[in-house]
DNA sequence: GACAATGATTTATA
DNA sequence: TATAAATCATTGTC
């Protein structure tokens, strides 16, 4: 259930302050305003009034934690319109208990031709009238503090609605889940890095962060509705798993050139690859490239690494998504690909393994087998470290 | 304005 | 305690 916060009630005059105006009982806030407001009332008197130039340290204090809180824009305006009134209409108070002690004093002067007045009873008259005064001063901070306390609330009531993340981020986390799609579980370290990159990448835009908890109600929301709803994602599931098999040749070229660098002797594996190839500036052209590579027609290049890449398109479909005849190509791509791998040396272990064809992932009850289990990785397109590996598949 | 997409919240469960 | 599932509520698109 989600609250709204009510307009703040601004004391717009004298006459318009709430008489029972102390609205923010139970909070700590609450309880500090008040202690702050028994004290200022304390010492209240038309000499202390003298003491209201400075800024009131309790709205301050509001001010600060309002600020701190990132209050800025309209909502800024709004304390700052808070503030000026207070001010205002405390100053008007206190001028008014000032020309009102005066008064009656000249009164009770007069009266003493008549009768005699004792100073004491003076005194108690002026007691008398700032105590109404003081009081009537307390309630415009009440007033004020509940106002700016309402304010408050509103901002972090605004702060709970619903951004949608920047396509960076959205990209980032995508990439991670297709990529990891047998096990779409980030370990927490994953998450904060991911929550990390994705805010890199939205403060540029956006300006906000996403958090860890951001991150795993993404997750959850993308397991359940891409398990709800297969054949919807399919053509997103497929962008990503050509945008990770791009990445993987880009490494794997990367690798192979570092390879032919370090070692001179070493003859040309016959695995070529130039770089243009593997340009793609839209997602029409990654979308040909992906079904190239699973009907080999392209011949420049085939699926480099990614189980989960096959998986996502075993899984989308059924159980045949092209059939053998594709997974065949793929698997002699995939040989090629660890024998030059493995001349470059570093990934074999990463790569050792090939479960390309294991039914592991979606399960058909609509579970991810290992689920709960944070998948670890070292990939040989991000490195140690890094979210998004999934050599563990 | 209708509708889909999506981030957040709540509840139940292992 | 993390997750699944259902649901809510906002945002974006047409």
């Amino acid at each position: 259930m989600r609250c709204r916060s009510p307009e703040p009630a601004l004391p717009s005059s004298a006459g318009h302050i709430n008489p029972a105006g102390l609205c923010l009982y139970g909070s700590p806030a609450h309880t500090s305003v008040m202690r702050v407001n028994k004290q200022r009332a304390k010492g209240l008197s038309i000499r202390g009034s003298q003491e209201e130039d400075p800024p009131d340290p309790q709205l301050m204090r509001l001010d600060n934690m309002l600020l701190a809180e990132g209050v800025a824009g309209p909502e800024k305006a709004k304390l700052t319109q808070i503030r000026q009134i207070y001010h205002t209409e405390l100053e008007k108070y206190e001028q008014a208990c000032n020309e009102f002690t005066t008064h009656v004093m000249n009164l009770l002067r007069e009266q003493s031709r008549t009768r005699p007045i004792s100073p004491k009873e003076i005194e108690r008259m002026v007691g008398i009238i700032h105590r109404k005064f003081s009081s009537i001063q307390m309630q415009l901070k009440q007033s004020t503090c509940e106002a700016v306390m309402i304010l408050r609330s509103r901002f972090l009531d605004a702060r709970r609605k619903r951004r949608n993340f920047s396509k960076q981020a959205t990209e980032i986390l995508n990439e991670y889940f297709y990529s990891h799609l047998s096990n779409p579980y980030p370990s927490e370290e994953a998450k904060e890095e991911l929550a990390k990159k994705c805010s890199i990448t939205v403060s540029q835009g956006v300006g906000s962060t996403i958090t860890v908890s951001q991150v795993s109600n993404w997750f959850g929301n993308k397991r359940i509705r891409y398990k709800k709803n297969i054949g919807k994602f399919q053509e997103e599931a497929n962008l990503y798993a050509a945008k990770t098999a791009v990445n993987a040749a880009h490494a794997v070229a990367a690798a192979v050139q570092n390879s032919q660098a370090n070692s001179p002797t070493t003859p040309n594996s016959g695995f070529q690859m130039k770089d243009e190839e593997f340009q793609l500036d839209s997602a029409e052209s990654k979308n040909t490239l992906l079904t190239n590579m699973f009907t080999g027609s392209s011949g420049s290049f085939n699926l480099p690494n990614s189980g989960d890449m096959f998986l996502s398109m075993q899984s989308l479909n059924g159980d045949s998504y092209l059939g053998a005849q594709v997974g065949a190509n793929v698997q002699s791509q995939v040989d090629t690909l660890r024998h030059v791998i493995s001349q470059t040396a570093g990934y074999n272990d990463a790569l050792g393994r090939n479960t390309m064809y294991s039914p592991h992932g979606l399960h058909a009850n609509g579970g991810w087998q290992n689920a709960r289990t944070p998948s670890s990785v070292i990939s040989p397109t991000e490195g140690p470290g890094s979210v998004y590996s999934d050599t563990s598949n």
